[in-house]
DNA sequence: TTTATTGCGTAACGGTATAACGTGTGCAAT
DNA sequence: ATTGCACACGTTATACCGTTACGCAATAAA
């Protein structure tokens, strides 16, 4: 179903359904947005969303944007290491595009240990104009 | 008032009642809290605390932690620098330490350049339990 | 005085997220 | 068979976050 196919997680019909909403956006989308999408397919309550995006997130399928309070589908093949992930959100056109960089994740670390701080998850949402936008 | 005192900036009443919750506080309040608390001095609706903080905000004296939905004064002196302010939040006490790390701030600059991404601003909030909590 | 700017206050609204309740189904262990 | 449990689901209500729209008052040019 998702290039996540390899995670071997068993989607129920609703997860499958709000899967399906984020893989075919093209960006971020929120989760009332989902909910007005899913209208027709018998989605009335915000809760039916939020539940499906929670198991989502916990499998790794879905990424959460917080500085948006957004949902995005995974794009990145390995991701598995949590708490690396960096999002470029593009103010123009709201695309986010997903990147993985050790240095930075292991920089981080660094900060968070000379900080006596014990590290679990990081948030790193940089925004700015994507190539597209700028050239257009 | 504050340890920014330097910029020179005069506050307006609101701004001030607002400034000096967050001051007096000794972790992010909401904007909703912080409207609570200054209902005695006047304040009756929520755009009251929102036009402070965004003249806040914007004078550099407050940030807003995209994560949390919530504000905090701004412990750090020389965070003049746009975009390189790191939070630590702790998810115990809810207390946010505020660091900056010129590494970090250059390598997101670098991998927003490869990706072709125009930066303008960065989030960067770690989640994880602060010295004093663990210790506990 | 006229005009523009800025801050302020009120009300109404829309977006985000959770609480609390009950239902049904599948799957042990008894 | 039945009991107990875990899990997904559906519904309603509510709390929390943030903005829009409108009008008023004080201040600062012009
Ligand atoms: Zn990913
Ligand atoms: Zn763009
Ligand atoms: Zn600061
Ligand atoms: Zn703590």
């Amino acid at each position: 179903m998702t290039s996540h196919a390899q995670t071997g997680v068993d989607l129920t019909k609703n997860q499958t359904l709000v899967m399906g909403a984020l893989s075919s956006a093209d960006g971020p989308l929120s989760a009332y947005t989902i909910l007005d999408q899913l209208r027709d397919d018998g989605f009335r309550a915000p809760l039916q969303v939020y539940r499906a995006l929670d198991k989502l997130v916990e499998f790794g399928l879905v990424h959460r944007l917080e500085s948006l309070n957004a949902f995005v589908a995974c794009r990145h093949t390995e991701c598995g290491d949590r708490g690396q992930t960096i999002f470029l959100i593009c103010e123009t056109c709201g695309k986010a595009i997903e990147v993985t960089d050790k240095a930075i994740a292991r920089r981080l670390k660094t900060v968070a240990t000379g900080a006596l701080f014990a590290l679990q998850t990081a948030t790193v949402e940089l925004r700015g104009t994507c190539d597209a936008c700028r050239a257009a």
